[in-house]
Formats: C-alpha cells, sequence, structure tokens
DNA sequence: AAGGGTGGTTGCAATATAAAACCTAGTTCG
DNA sequence: CGAACTAGGTTTTATATTGCAACCACCCTT
C-alpha cells in the first residue's frame, strides 16, 4: 500500500493506524460513511476520486477491519460498505481534524459547514483533553510513557 | 505537494486540512515536534526517513504554518522547528489519533506507550464529544449543516 | 432480450516517493 | 589557523503510486 516499510513493529500507537488510514483518501471516505454513504458509487460521487483508487482503498479498509462488507439491506443485489465498530471508533478524530479545520481554514465571508447536535441544533462542543480528575490539559502537560 | 486538484475549495473542513497533514509523515512529524523534537537532525534520527522527504515535509508545515523556522535557541548558528498555535491547535487530533490506535492495535503482551498527566502520572481521559449541554452524542446525534 | 446503471478491473502516462551520493556552512579540536 | 567532523540540506536516479480512460460483467428494468 505504502511503499517505505509499514509501521506495524512501531511501538508507537499514534505510528501504527497510519497503514490503515494514513492517505489522503481514506478520512474522506470515513467520513462520507459517518454522513450516511454505504455504496460504492455514492462515495465515487460525492468524493470524485478515481474508482480504481476508490477500490483499492475500501479494499483496504475492510481489510483493516474499519468496514465490512454486506449485501445491501435494501434488498437489492448488490453490496454495501458498513463501519464497524473500529471504523466507528474514528469518530473523535474526524472531529478533531474537522474542528481544527474550522478554527484555521475558514475563510471568513464564506459560510462553511459546521457539525451540529441533532437534537437541539446548536454546535457541539469543543473536544478537549482532561486529566484522570477533570483538569484540562495542554500538550505539555503529559508525557507518554511505557514505550 | 499532492498530485490530485487540491481541497483548498472544498468547504468542508474536514477536507481542506488535508493538504497541510494529510500525508503519512506529516503527522509523525508533529507528533515529535510534541515530544520536543526540534532540529532537522533530531526528527530525522527519530523518524527514520530520507532526508529529502524531511525537508519537502517540512518546507510544507512551514508554508502552511504550522511551523515556524527560528534560530537556534541554544545559541548556535542552526535553526529550529517550532510548532506555533496552529501547530500546537494539532494536539486534540494526535491525541484521537493515539487513542484509536491504543484501542485496536495494541497486542496484547506487547506493553505499549501511553499518554499520561504529568502531574499525576495517571493516563488522561477519553476524548469523548459533548453537546453544548454536556450529554455525551455519538456520530448519529450529530449533523453536519449549512455547507 | 436490450439497454442502462452499478461495481468494479486493466492498461498506460504522469507524478510523487525513497535511497544514496553529493555539497556547503558551522563547529570542534590540536 | 587549518583539518576533520557535524548539521542541514540539494541533486540525482530508480521505483512505486496516482489518475484517467477504456473496458467488462453483472444486475435490473422494460
Amino acid at each position: 500500500m505504502v511503499k517505505r516499510t509499514s509501521h506495524k513493529d512501531d511501538p508507537c500507537p499514534v505510528a501504527r493506524p497510519l497503514d490503515a488510514i494514513g492517505d489522503w483518501w481514506s478520512l474522506l471516505i470515513i467520513r462520507d460513511a459517518f454522513e450516511g454513504s454505504r455504496r460504492f458509487g455514492e462515495f465515487q460521487k460525492n468524493l470524485g476520486l478515481a474508482k480504481n483508487i476508490l477500490a483499492t482503498r475500501l479494499r483496504n479498509l475492510v481489510a483493516h477491519g474499519i468496514f465490512t462488507l454486506e449485501p445491501c439491506a435494501d434488498g437489492s443485489a448488490y453490496n454495501e460498505y458498513v463501519l464497524t465498530d473500529k471504523g466507528r471508533g474514528l469518530f473523535p478524530l474526524l472531529v478533531a481534524l474537522r474542528q481544527w479545520g474550522e478554527d484555521y481554514f475558514s475563510d471568513a465571508y464564506e459560510p462553511r459547514a459546521r457539525l451540529v447536535d441533532r437534537q437541539t441544533g446548536k454546535p457541539v462542543r469543543r473536544l478537549e483533553l482532561r486529566s484522570d480528575d477533570g483538569r484540562l490539559l495542554k500538550p505539555e502537560d503529559t508525557v507518554v510513557v511505557g514505550h
């Protein structure tokens, strides 16, 4: 998939996932899935990427257990790609990416998409890292241990 | 940087950041910076990537305002790469990636790196998305509006 | 059974990536 | 002060990935 020797053996939990989702398109495909896409054609239409690339990515994501390929729920003979729990576990990451994008990539005039609570219609809270006892943690307040 | 027509014009705040950090190495470089690396050689040693690739990535990250290139703090004539606020804003994203990696890519026997609170030494809390009024939100509880 | 939509695969050309050799300016040390 | 060594890259050159376009098979409708 990726040229460089994979990070399967890298003990860091940041590095290893990149085998699965470290490329340009995978995250966008997953985001699309969170917004309701399930079929090959939907992804292709929404993202506008070449079909062979999409096929490769989806194969990879299925192989990594992020999607499963299941018979279409609507009864037709086609298949659909549905997120596994592992795939759904990427939701916070997508939200983090989105919030960062909103912070630093928004043009003032152009109105942008926002993520809102379906119940109230209000924007969601900002993601933030807290300690075990609830203090807000900045990068410097943390260390990586054990590696 | 990336072949495909860039996502600068994609209104989705998930897509646009990928120009800046959507490739394999950039996130690892940024993670390394959070752990204290500042000099070219440090990054290269820790990550083990080719020097031309590292140079390209760092240039790109500087161009996107994620790092600045500053004279070395220790007085030597060399430069160092230091994270801007925008770069530091990626901390939650890195944490999200790390937590996902810990959840789904850990081998049971092999002890893995963990992110802990520097003060208490205890693992940090899990990132979670909450609504304006504090309810825990699952993917289905949210919608993207305004696009 | 014919025509169109769905879900891909297979060439090929263009592009990005990786490894290694090379280069230049700072630093160290005798 | 000059030689050797280090940091921080740039330049080749080979290889892998990407993207487009054409093709194909299957399902579904009429």
